[in-house]
DNA sequence: GTGAAAGCGCTAACAT
DNA sequence: ATGTTAGCGCTTTCAC
């Protein structure tokens, strides 16, 4: 492992030209920029990254936060975000909170603050206000992937009205009894996300003058298997069946296709069906439903703190970005049988 | 962001005495551990990684090399290494190499050379020789998860023996015609994994006196996708179809069960399927399966890298080891059935 | 048990 | 355009 000072001696240069060349921001004469270039090159010289650091303050080294990994929406995020900075020369430390409260203290109070990162991104992570204290306190950027964060810019997608679109493509069809299947309450703390989602799906009902059934709801866990089980229970009795369920998540709403061909119905002539997501797994199965493109968000996050991080680059941006979604029509949906 | 200068003063010590307390290592009276302890916590103390980095030569940081991120196999893996690590105090940062063929570059010739790293978990990579020597010239630890790699230690599954165990259940059931859904040539490059697999089935069957028949062989891309295709093709044909399927990953076995349901067939009356790998989904499915348990090679893979990062404690051990399987019984393998 | 001081490898003034 | 030099914040001999 050769030393900056061995390279500046193999090019006859002091170290500081060396330095200088290598980052390329100052001004040096082509032919030294050669010289220090080759001797790198021939010494397998790489640039110790914590000395680097030291000096300068900076590390090139970004956080993330995630609250679970093996869930796709994360790592789709995770993947957008590790490829961009990758791109810009910066490293990602992963931080991930799914063991339970004791890591997620520990990465709050000691990992995140030991100055190994230029900046924290938190996905999908409600911080409490002792957290985000002592994140701010460092003065450094921090940026929020999916919900707002006081004083924290962010880059959300608006429940509401994701939820409100699905809903609306169900009720442009012709549907009018339309279940929902909602999140538990274990899930409200990140965002409240299934409040809104539900309130997005109420008031696309309501602005159609269509009375919120409250036997039509659902909660479940965002699982494949909740799902199945929550659609179990709303297409059991024949009597006062909906036409068409709108699944807070896709993992949901495909649990619910199942659970659907199951009990020997058709989808989508028995019974429609979208969700929120646009999952690997929706495509396969035919599913309609909101896209949300998690590995955009990753990058959106990655980019934006970038920017933040060159000041010099910088553009105006507000605190809060609104992030794309987009409904797919695939073949979960249709009019409801005209015979009902 | 106080240092070490603030803590030793507000302590009435040395800086070096506050760096002994805080470290542990070395004998400190119990007046001034203290001192220091309460002095760090008031101040809100952290040490900086990168000074403490630059002068003992280790980070407490360890790079993470994974193939892909939005696999569930993966994922898991690298669940299981991140909560080891964090428990043990190190950080993980994380190279994705989904992204092509110039990140891998970069990677192994930039980012993992610059000493951020102390050691590297390869996951389910088959290292080309000069990337092999470029990280062992670094003289850290490597392990590998997945596969042999030369000079490094590393942890793999026995993927003969795997799939010799999921062929021999359904024997055992008394089938006689089994087809194989194994992975495309795209895959061989990581350990040779589909033909592993496929020897294991082989060997199983001839071990049985059974002819193995290239007729009931599919390739697929380890998806449900894939799986399903190659399941419609297996199962296409009433005058031959086979009474099991042995599918190379749960993946490709829930592809397999989903298409033998759209073609009337029951599972396992009809046709009994295995995959390998226990996957999130399997359980839901009923799935038999082999499992491999993901999560346990990280954390396996971690240890035995702090292991070798702390050589007092560190045990014997061999340079490949075997990582446990195990056959999970559920619901999609049955007897053939006996009228045929 | 504790302090003084010499680095760890690099960058950024400052001088030339 | 380039060299000299003073740190960056910690750890670790080496004395005491």
């Amino acid at each position: 492992m050769p030393g900056i000072q061995a390279v500046a001696q193999l090019a006859g240069v002091s170290t500081a030209t060396v330095s200088r060349a290598l980052s390329g921001k100052s001004n040096v004469s082509e032919k030294s920029k050669d010289a220090v270039l080759s001797a790198a090159k021939e010494l397998g010289y790489v640039v110790s990254s914590n000395a680097s650091s030291l000096a300068t303050g900076r590390t090139r080294n970004i956080g993330v936060v995630v609250p679970f990994l093996t869930k796709w929406f994360y790592t789709s995020v995770l993947e957008g975000a590790e490829s961009a900075l990758l791109s810009h020369g910066y490293d990602l430390t992963l931080y991930n909170l799914a063991g339970g409260g004791d890591e997620r203290r520990s990465v709050f109070e000691h990992f995140l603050l030991r100055k190994r990162v230029d900046a924290v991104i938190a996905i999908s992570l409600e911080l409490t206000p002792k957290e985000l204290t002592g994140l701010l306190a460092l003065d450094k950027p921090v940026v929020g992937v999916g919900g707002p964060l006081r004083g924290v810019h962010t880059l959300s997608i608006d429940d509401v009205a994701v939820a409100q679109l699905a809903t609306e493509h169900l009720l442009s069809l012709g549907h009018t009894s339309i279940a929902h299947i909602g999140g538990t309450k274990d899930f409200e703390r990140d965002f409240h996300l299934p409040t809104n989602r539900r309130i997005g799906y109420e008031s696309a009902l309501e602005a159609m003058g269509i009375p919120v059934n409250p036997g039509l709801f659902r909660a479940a866990n965002f699982s494949l298997e909740g799902g199945y089980d929550a659609a179990k229970q709303l297409l059991g009795s024949p009597r006062d069946r909906p036409t068409a369920i709108f699944a807070a998540s896709d993992e949901m709403a495909i649990g619910a296709i199942l659970a659907a061909r199951d009990m020997g119905l058709s989808v989508p002539d028995d019974i429609s069906i979208v969700g929120i997501d646009d999952h690997e797994l929706s495509a396969f199965f035919g599913l309609t439903t909101v896209a949300q493109f998690p590995e955009l968000q990753g990058r959106m996050a990655a980019e934006l703190l970038l920017d933040q991080l060159h000041p010099e680059t910088r553009k105006p941006g507000s605190i809060n970005t609104a992030l794309p979604f987009d409904l797919v029509v695939r073949s979960s949906t249709a009019r409801p049988r005209s015979g009902r």
